[in-house]
DNA sequence: ATAAAATGTCTTATATATAAGTTATAAAGA
DNA sequence: TCTTTATAACTTATATATAAGACATTTTAT
């Protein structure tokens, strides 16, 4: 598996491996072997391996449904109140530009 | 881009769609470019456009590390932050059993 | 109205994520 | 202690994610 030529973020670094670390305790807390889970969640038991190691390269979607298997609240909602927030980012971003003009704008990077 | 044999939780799609969501009104609203934010976060344009489309196959990585340049907050907290929280997790994680041993349990997935 | 440029979307080639299988280690239970 | 089995970790083959580039579309600025 090589390397990403381009590091890491801390802040992206540190969010995998707390969501991989909330992923293993949920699974020990609910006595679920990593067969069970990785079964459950459709991954092999390898994947969940790398997932709950807090891999970058693991996929979003598979990491996500892990997480919902668990019962792991992603962005501390459920799903309907997700659907909500869904529908209230839908409506901020009906009122944004659909386009956006290259002028430079410096954004905080340091963290 | 086969489809992935399993279908994906509710939760799941719904926490995918409001990443995505957050990370294009993000972008949008500090007037940043795809391309722009695409070569800062160093991927593609075109990973980045399923990025915010919140398609399920994208790496975490690329995810969180778009998300971290654009100043979003995962998990509702910076970098220093998550590092505690790991801290925290990893103390929870060392008073539970290292192995489970495998007794059914039952997990509620309705939702 | 016109031009310039940002974004949506597809294609192809390549890199790499994933599944499956295996081995080794060591924890937990008898 | 001994046995069983969960987990760590590696390998290989295959599926697929990604980058790069192109083209179409449509917004925004002039």
């Amino acid at each position: 598996m090589k390397k990403r030529t381009r590091p890491y973020l801390r802040q992206t670094l540190e969010a995998l491996r707390l969501l991989s670390k909330h992923i293993k305790v949920a699974r020990v807390e609910l006595g679920m072997t990593t067969k069970e889970l990785a079964t459950r969640a459709g991954v092999s038991r390898d994947l969940l391996y790398r997932i709950e190691k807090g891999d970058p390269s693991c996929s979003i979607g598979s990491v996500f449904e892990v997480a919902s298997i668990l019962g792991l609240e992603l962005f501390n909602a459920g799903a309907e109140s997700l659907e909500h927030q869904n529908k209230t980012m839908a409506h901020r971003l009906s009122f944004l530009p659909k386009r956006v003009s290259s002028k430079k704008i410096e954004v905080d990077d340091d963290f």
